[in-house]
DNA sequence: GCGAATATGGGGGTATTCCCCTACTCGCAA
DNA sequence: TTGCGAGTAGGGGAATACCCCCATATTCGC
């Protein structure tokens, strides 16, 4: 038997993973926790074997949550399980340590079988995960979208572009001059590969570092 | 008994919903569609007494779909169920016919009420929905934000904008000059409430008008 | 401790956006 | 048929963003 465990803040999805591993036999729910903290807390005396991890929860980033759990129990393999097909995320999700990707439109099959492969230490990525990094890929073959690491002066700065600040109220609000704004700013395209600021709003939210 | 008949892409969500309403004696599930198109077809035999209708389907606007269905089927009464929190969204799903708006984080007693309530042609808000509408007219007294209603032409500036093109590159795409783009440009940041080009993305992709 | 990354500031200039206006044409509806 | 909204185009000017160049602290990782 293998012990599952979910951790989701939507109870119609964990009601509905419930539902879906209930009918497989070798699958055993152990826990299903819906706020990160309470997991951290439990994880360790529940001890699944597999942790099925919501990407976008209320209290905390699943991503940096993936690295962080990868690094204190190490028996523990992870399948993401987000609504993002972002090429970008998908990487970062595996570069944190996933063994495995499912998008929410997942079904049982796919699903039980991702758990087996995790379990055994395999990765697991569905077809439809697959062709999305193919494309992207295919359409950036030098340099693939992935999502930057910004600095905190980066992350104060794009956040305040979203809230419609300019140049020079950002400076008066992070007490430094335009011109450091200007740099930052700057760092922002390059770093997101872009334009101008309609692209870097964009490129932003899709990768979910905004809002 | 009240029937009620399911429209979700994800399976997750569907049998989250199944195994959520299972338990409730006073509610039949008739029909679980995965497909708008297929919905289409089948629910003027299946005539349930309410759906539960998900806004963000692969092949259909939920929120075009809702004032198609209230038209030709007046004896539906419809929940929008969504993970959009958009003031915007809201309203409009409420404009569009729909008698609940649900978030996809709700339980089964909210869920459950929500239905009963609709089944009798009353209206349902969850609290969270209410609160989200309050602070949305608490902040903007005058004018509530809501969906702008876009012209083609304002539309496919919107689009170019967000591929990051400048309006001079625009006015060639669209054979106009760059004066009419400006023009465009700053209907777009009216109609939208906003300051700059950072807010007419972010407002544009939170109401899901682009990509 | 040392090098790299980060944060800070500036000069100077161009490109672009933003914000007032006005005005014409066209199609459609009251 | 008169009027309105949409689309078109433009003037003029101010504000802002964008793009080079540069330099100097501080902080962080190895």
């Amino acid at each position: 038997m293998i012990k599952v465990a979910i951790l989701d803040d939507h109870t119609l999805v964990v009601k509905g993973l419930q539902s879906m591993l209930e009918q497989v036999r070798d699958l055993h729910i152990v826990a299903c926790y819906t706020r990160a903290a309470e997991m951290m807390d439990r994880i360790g005396r529940d001890r699944p074997d597999v942790l099925l991890l919501d990407i976008n929860l209320a209290d905390a980033n699943g991503m940096e949550l993936c690295l962080a759990l990868r690094k204190s129990y190490h028996w523990l393999n992870i399948i993401a399980l987000s609504n993002l097909s972002e090429p970008g995320v998908i990487k970062n999700m595996f570069r944190n340590g996933a063994l495995g990707y499912l998008l929410k439109n997942t079904d049982m099959e796919e699903l039980s079988e991702a758990i087996r492969q995790v379990y055994k230490g395999h990765q697991f990525t569905p077809r439809s995960i697959r062709e999305i990094l193919l494309n992207d890929s295919l359409g950036n073959p030098v340099s693939s979208r992935f999502i930057p690491k910004l600095t905190r002066r980066e992350k104060e700065v794009l956040d305040l572009i979203a809230r419609e600040h300019t140049n020079s109220e950002i400076g008066d609000l992070l007490f430094i001059s335009v011109k450091t704004v200007e740099n930052h700013r700057n760092n922002l395209l390059q770093k997101f590969q872009v334009r101008n600021t309609a692209g870097l709003i964009k490129a932003a939210m899709q990768k979910g570092l905004l809002s």
